[in-house]
DNA sequence: AAATGTTTTTACCGTTTGGTAAAATTGACG
DNA sequence: CGTCAATTTTACCAAACGGTAAAAACATTT
């Protein structure tokens, strides 16, 4: 999906161009972004930044396309031979971990999704379902060997992609309510007890 | 904040403009909502839009402050004389209900939230975090009087929001996964699982 | 250094957008 | 019915926006 430059400059200049992207959709949303702010951002020309990219529907593709592979790599992860609880344990804290160093990635997804996701809709009902089906046959599996308590598996990963991603996309107001920095070590701690509790069989 | 229309068309106008608004508001974000869509929306014209609101920002606000206090009242309830974990519990399905039932509202805060709450901001960290503080102190006690699980209230009540608002920002994403509508009843069993789990002290 | 290809700048263009002025229309009421 | 205020429409405007053409500047190769 994304073409990487042959020279030098093209692939520095790319690199710049997606990054001054990533941060500018993401704190205004697709619409609320601007070619001009993206280009400043970059230090760029707005004519220069159409030299890389066709357009700016291409800019945020391209963003969106590189956000989506580190996005679902941790649930890849998820090892049916592993130990149950450890494994989703694991996860969460692996997702939570991405919210902390890639918050930017976050709050551009949650945009697209809040939206109706009108540029990803697609692979989220392919990729992302046929990934979910697989894991979800997985936890199933360990529940019926009494591994774990009985819950929905479906509602289990929404439960771990909602309470994770919020410390990203919902920080403003995690701040504005206790006045501090998010501190996700804490978030480590709770989110540790209560999966350890919600899933013990 | 809102002003109360006078004659009866001001009053039905001013009520549509605000239900038109919420649609398109909560669609498209700020930035992506247009005048002429919230007006053609409402069945006026762009002008007479601006006969009733002074300008594209004072809607956004008057909506905003409308949906406010219907998205604060159910922790307003929480009882301290009632008992804890049913409390809680009474809580969670009520804001899981308040996003069954008002999804638009849900998404238009989510939109301004994740947008760095420019417009809000200044509410979070009054209002908002008052009311918090004030649950805050009633769920500690609970806890130190042996009622509850030792877990972080803060982080409790940030649980309560993400998991509960979940399904209706997130809905395009909970549909492309499952692939069917979204089971507000599965929801509510799940969520009731999970906290009867790890609030038992 | 000449020639060729790559990158950047300058100067635009058409459309969309938030908003306004003022005339035309409608409604309320004695 | 006539009068005055409330409401709606028509016709605009200036700024912002996504995007383009073409020339200028820069790099690279021979």
């Amino acid at each position: 999906m994304i073409e990487l430059g042959k020279t030098r400059i093209q692939r520095k200049n790319q690199a710049t161009i997606l990054d001054a992207a990533l941060d500018v959709f993401s704190t205004f949303g697709f619409r609320g972004a601007t070619l001009d702010l993206i280009a400043s951002t970059a230090g760029l020309s707005k004519p220069n930044l159409l030299y890389y990219f066709p357009s700016k529907e291409a800019i945020h593709s391209a963003v969106l396309a590189e956000l989506l592979q580190t996005w679902l790599a941790p649930l890849k992860k998820l090892d049916k031979d592993g130990d149950p609880i450890e494994e989703i344990i694991i996860y969460v804290i692996n997702k939570l971990h991405a919210s902390r160093d890639f918050p930017r990635e976050s709050r551009l997804f949650a945009n697209e999704i809040v939206q109706g996701a009108p540029r990803i809709k697609s692979i989220l009902e392919t990729d992302l379902r046929y990934l979910v089906e697989d894991k979800v046959r997985v936890i199933d599996k360990w529940i019926q060997q009494g591994r774990l308590a009985k819950i929905d598996p479906y509602h289990l990963i929404f439960s771990i992609w909602s309470l994770t991603q919020h410390y990203a996309d919902f920080d403003v107001q995690v701040q504005a309510v206790t006045g501090q920095e998010t501190s996700f070590g804490e978030a480590e701690i709770f989110l540790g007890h209560l999966y350890r509790r919600m899933l013990a069989p």
